[in-house]
DNA sequence: CTTGACCTTGAAGTGGGCTTCAAGGATACC
DNA sequence: GGTATCCTTGAAGCCCACTTCAAGGTCAAG
């Protein structure tokens, strides 16, 4: 695939692509008749990582030492991957929160305007559920 | 609660929850002893959904807009939430892409080192996934 | 009655993730 | 041959979500 494919895959501009090669985070082959920069499947997938990971706060210089790692298969030491690990407690309170949103969502789609449950109440859901992190104790996310 | 508390419970700092006030984005009362601002539990929530919107790529003005009309019972049309329902087909993946990071994080911390499965195996299943999209245009950001 | 940890405000500053620019080369279609 | 749409590069620019600053007020503990 070229920039723009892979940008169109996986729901970024095609710039954005070409940010993260710049920065190394990718690493595309290069045609050798014109010197585009080809990428694989497996692009698509260091894409949606990167993507992910932005979206729970990780920099972009964490991100490439962990895709690096990947690059090396390092052994898989849970302290080496601090920045992810760190987020595991958010990850999956943030899976409940988005799946309640799309469930809302989708009821307004679904209900034609007369009887959709209103904003408020996803709102309130939203503030009393399980606290993703509390001080300290047993996890209590499964 | 107070700003503090109300950050820790919601994950972000209380100069982002500071922030967020002076936009106007969450509204709280006044302990008329002192000025201090006051934070209930459906500012907790409102906070999460801010929290979750952002990681969408959902910007600051646009949050704002939705919350107004959470506060004045706007009636739900879908086309009014224009930038919650463009992100509607994106949520649904990236609630499994999360799902699938979750998962590599958790088994990386019960295998103690020997068996753990390697992130090239993560990053390839995100890269054949299921796509978000199939219209054209390349962003879906916001 | 001081220390320290909280709180207030508006204004100004910072950082980082893109975007855009400038100057070109490649490819495809009419 | 136009021309329209892709691609390349580094450098410069921009946006905006926070952060920090400055100058205070509150309050509980010792």
């Amino acid at each position: 695939m070229r920039v723009t494919e892979l940008a169109r895959a996986g729901g970024v501009t095609a710039e954005t692509v070409r940010h993260y090669t710049r920065e190394g985070l990718l690493r595309p082959q290069r045609d050798p008749r014109n010197g585009y920069q080809l990428y694989d499947e497996e692009a698509l997938g260091r894409l949606r990582l990167i993507d992910c990971l932005r979206s729970l706060g990780v920099g972009l210089p964490d991100i490439k030492k962990i895709l690096t790692w990947a690059d090396q298969g390092s052994p898989l030491l849970s302290d080496t991957y601090a920045p992810l690990v760190e987020q595991r407690p958010y990850i999956r309170s943030r899976i409940h929160e988005l799946q309640a949103i799309a469930r809302w969502l989708e009821s307004i789609d679904h209900d034609d305007g007369s009887e959709a449950p209103s904003l408020k109440q996803l709102i309130e859901s939203l503030g009393s559920a399980q606290p993703a992190i509390v001080t300290d104790g047993p996890c209590g996310c499964h």
